[in-house]
DNA sequence: TCCCAGGCTCTCT
DNA sequence: AGAGAGCATGGG
């Protein structure tokens, strides 16, 4: 780890405490690499980082001052209070198991093309399989960075053709991905004017895309766009839901069921 | 050999 | 509008 010994970690401050390991492998994210000593390297938006935690907080290696202050704390949603999101959860005594076993994890809030693409392609796939797709797609059309490559642009991959996209062996895939860039790229869909749209409407311009279902949207919105409502239902949350909740979720989770689907998956894991 | 994997589309009723 | 087959690939 050379940048370590070069550049000194930049911290950045939160209320609360984040569990670091669990937001970034469980299942939200796709390209967070365990490094030593509980460091994480990954990247967002071609900005590569390795990040720890210290103190009440993160601690950001190989970026600048202003980058772990705005790009990476904007990424870990360091602004939101969960501590105060997760006390009110805990009125309800399974959400409050939940919590305590797992601790603070923060919803990421990622590039929505990346998010769009990595949930395509997480359609009736595995998490291995889903993250070493991912890998072959950034590391065969994405830009080298340090140790990582860029996850490639959608004007990159609309590009590209069915045949160029065979060495991802992502199977049916192919053609979801190839449609997604091309609307993307086009301009036909704008992904970042969504932030700015309601909920439903925004859910049925991302299902527009062909292999984008009501799950990969709900995915995208709440893991992208910032709505924190969004409440991706997949096999594992269906079984949790019907098996904790079959009355539907407590209120306690109103305004916040993206992050209590978050736990209600893992509890199913 | 069969079953499953953070689903989706198409078709048929 | 609801059910069911088919879809590529790889691991157990």
């Amino acid at each position: 780890m050379i940048i370590l010994s070069h550049s000194p970690g930049i911290p950045v401050e939160i209320t609360g405490s984040i569990n670091l390991p669990l937001t970034l492998d469980c299942g939200q994210a796709f390209r967070w690499k365990k490094c030593a000593d509980g460091l994480y390297r990954g990247v967002h938006c071609g900005r590569e980082v390795t990040v720890g935690t210290a103190g009440s907080g993160l601690v950001f290696y190989g970026c600048s001052e202003e980058e772990a202050h705005g790009l990476w704390s904007e990424y870990f949603d360091l602004s939101r209070d969960y501590e105060l999101l997760l006390a009110r959860f805990s009125e309800d005594e399974k959400l409050s198991q939940m919590i305590s076993q797992n601790g603070c994890l923060h919803i990421l809030r990622q590039n929505p093309w990346e998010a769009l693409c990595s949930f395509i392609i997480s359609a009736c796939n595995n998490i291995p399989r889903i993250k070493l797709i991912i890998e072959r797609l950034c590391h065969a059309f994405g830009e080298k960075l340090n140790e990582e490559y860029s996850f490639p642009a959608a004007e990159k991959i609309a590009s590209l053709s069915l045949e160029d996209l065979s060495v991802l062996r992502c199977g049916f895939r192919d053609k979801y991905i190839l449609d997604a860039a091309k609307k993307c790229a086009s301009g036909e869909i704008d992904l970042e004017s969504l932030k700015n749209t309601d909920l439903d409407s925004a859910r049925r311009i991302l299902t527009g895309i062909n292999g984008v279902g009501n799950k990969v949207a709900d995915c995208v919105l709440l893991f992208s766009l910032g709505f924190f409502d969004a409440f991706p239902v997949d096999v594992h949350v269906r079984r949790a839901v019907e098996k904790l909740y079959p009355q539907g979720l407590p209120d306690c989770t109103s305004g916040a069921r993206g992050l209590a689907q978050q736990y209600i998956f893992l509890s199913d894991k």
